[in-house]
DNA sequence: TCGTATGATTTAAG
DNA sequence: CTTAAATCATACGA
């Protein structure tokens, strides 16, 4: 209203520059046809609706290719209105233009017109009213800017991108030198990412603070000729906001999916699989093959096998799993790989007994293999070199202890069969299935295994 | 380039 | 939680 009233002052307050304007002709027909007030009211109407359109088309042909629109609703100054259109005439409006415009702001039945369309716009506006009442924040919005303030993109600055990066990694379990590695990666991607994100941003803001104030500036000039209320502006600028904001909200998403790509790239351990040194896994068969009767490493021994291994705890337990189920679904595959640490594992264990009873050291000093748990192996390193002799390894004294091992091992699995008939190289297989055998009914799914399927043992 | 090896993840059971 | 089993996705060697 305030603007309006405005408005009205100024361009009634101007009536007496319109009538001096003599190089107007439209002003002077104008005020020739004074006295047929019906066909001038068309006449101005007419007008009106030519030099809003005009105003908008001009605005769009002159306002985005130059910038600085900061002048284009010329001064807010009603007593400045009616030489507005002069003002105006700077910035390179049709001379035609101007010379209307400013016949029309300043022509006698204006302020009249203007107040009807006032009235009838104060009728109308009530049905607008109901419209444009809701404003929640947008949940999906939200998800995104908290995801993005999680990631490091949109928060304070760099650290906290870092810090999940780190996160991350610690829980992916890689070895030190290569997250390491991978993080500084990661983080100059997730920097790039984030310069994007902004400067997108900024870009954004900025075209919207200008489109903003293009519209604004149009809408003020157009009030002078139409009524305008600043509730109108308000909800215009509020329309263009959701637009930008929606526009805000796919950089946004993108910048999300970039973001869940690189960190799939980078963080997912799976992808970024790397093959266990070979130290590893040769630590990691010989306690298998030395274990094969029951390969469930305790936690501890799990802790100890991580550490000699250079890996996490997770990764041994996964190797576990892994082996036993690759073992168990071919274990001819596996024959080769078993007998070769048996045979590992048993030179070890000799060189450990005869030093024992040597020296009577216990220490396991043993050259290059590093297997030192305490060896309570359920003997089927003997086992194995045995059956790879053919016959019976002359186990010393000082083993005896190991063999009973062997035997309580053996009963406990009850994986076991009489061997003894074949008596040469014919070591069964130690049906992997039996591994659970000792709490499960036995299934009679045996392995698929290749007819060579086997695995050393012996007899009692 | 392709087939295999292999570490990790998922699913389902207990 | 642990585990078996299936599956995924990469590593790696021929």
């Amino acid at each position: 209203m305030d603007d309006q009233t405005r408005m009205m002052t100024g361009l009634t307050g101007l009536g007496g520059l319109a009538q001096a304007d003599v190089g107007d002709p439209d002003s002077v027909r104008k005020q020739q046809s004074l006295g047929q007030p019906q066909q001038d009211i068309g006449d101005i109407l007419q007008q009106i609706m030519a030099i809003t359109d005009e105003s908008l088309d001009e605005a769009q042909a002159r306002c985005w290719p130059e910038e600085s629109p900061a002048h284009w609703g010329g001064s807010d100054d009603p007593t400045e209105g009616g030489r507005a259109g002069g003002g105006m005439a700077g910035g390179g409006l049709p001379l035609n233009f101007q010379h209307r415009k400013h016949a029309l702001n300043c022509h006698r039945m204006k302020p009249a017109l203007f107040s009807v369309l006032c009235e009838i716009k104060e009728k109308t506006v009530l049905s607008i009213r109901g419209v444009q009442e809701e404003d929640p924040p947008d949940p999906q919005i939200m998800r995104l800017d908290n995801m993005l303030l999680a990631e490091g993109v949109s928060g304070p600055e760099k650290g906290g991108g870092s810090a999940a990066a780190a996160a991350a990694a610690a829980a992916a379990g890689g070895s030190p030198t290569d997250s390491s590695i991978e993080h500084s990666d990661y983080r100059a991607k997730l920097a790039q990412i984030r310069q994007i994100y902004h400067s997108e941003l900024e870009k954004y803001e900025q075209a919207c603070s200008e489109f903003t104030n293009h519209v604004m500036n149009l809408l003020r000039e157009q009030s002078r000729t139409r009524p305008i209320s600043p509730k109108e502006i308000e909800r215009m600028v509020a329309i263009i906001h959701r637009k930008f904001s929606s526009i805000q909200m796919q950089l946004k998403q993108s910048t999300c999916e970039a973001v869940m790509i690189l960190r799939s790239r980078f963080l997912d351990a799976r992808r970024k699989r790397r093959n266990f040194n070979k130290q590893a896994t040769e630590v990691l068969n010989e306690y298998f093959y030395s274990h094969l009767s029951n390969p469930y490493p305790s936690e501890e021994a799990k802790e100890e096998l991580a550490k000699k291994c250079g890996i996490t705890v997770s990764q041994v337990s996964n190797w576990f799993g892994n082996k036993r189920i690759r073992y168990k679904k071919n274990i001819g595959k596996f024959q080769e790989e078993a007998n070769l640490y048996a045979v590992k594992t048993a030179v070890d264990a000799a060189n450990v007994s005869a030093q024992a009873s040597q020296a009577n050291s216990p220490a396991t000093p043993n050259s290059g293999s590093p297997v030192s748990y305490s060896l309570p192996n359920t003997g089927d390193a003997y086992l194995s070199l045995r059956s790879l002799n053919g016959e019976g390894l002359n186990i010393a004294p000082s083993l005896q202890p190991q063999v009973d091992t062997l035997h309580r091992a053996t009963h406990l699995t009850g994986g076991y069969e009489e061997l003894s008939g074949s008596g040469l190289y014919t070591p069964h297989c130690l049906d992997a299935n039996s591994w659970q055998d000792t709490t499960n009914p036995h299934p009679v799914t045996s392995p698929p295994g290749p007819p060579g399927s086997v695995h050393s043992d012996t007899s009692n």
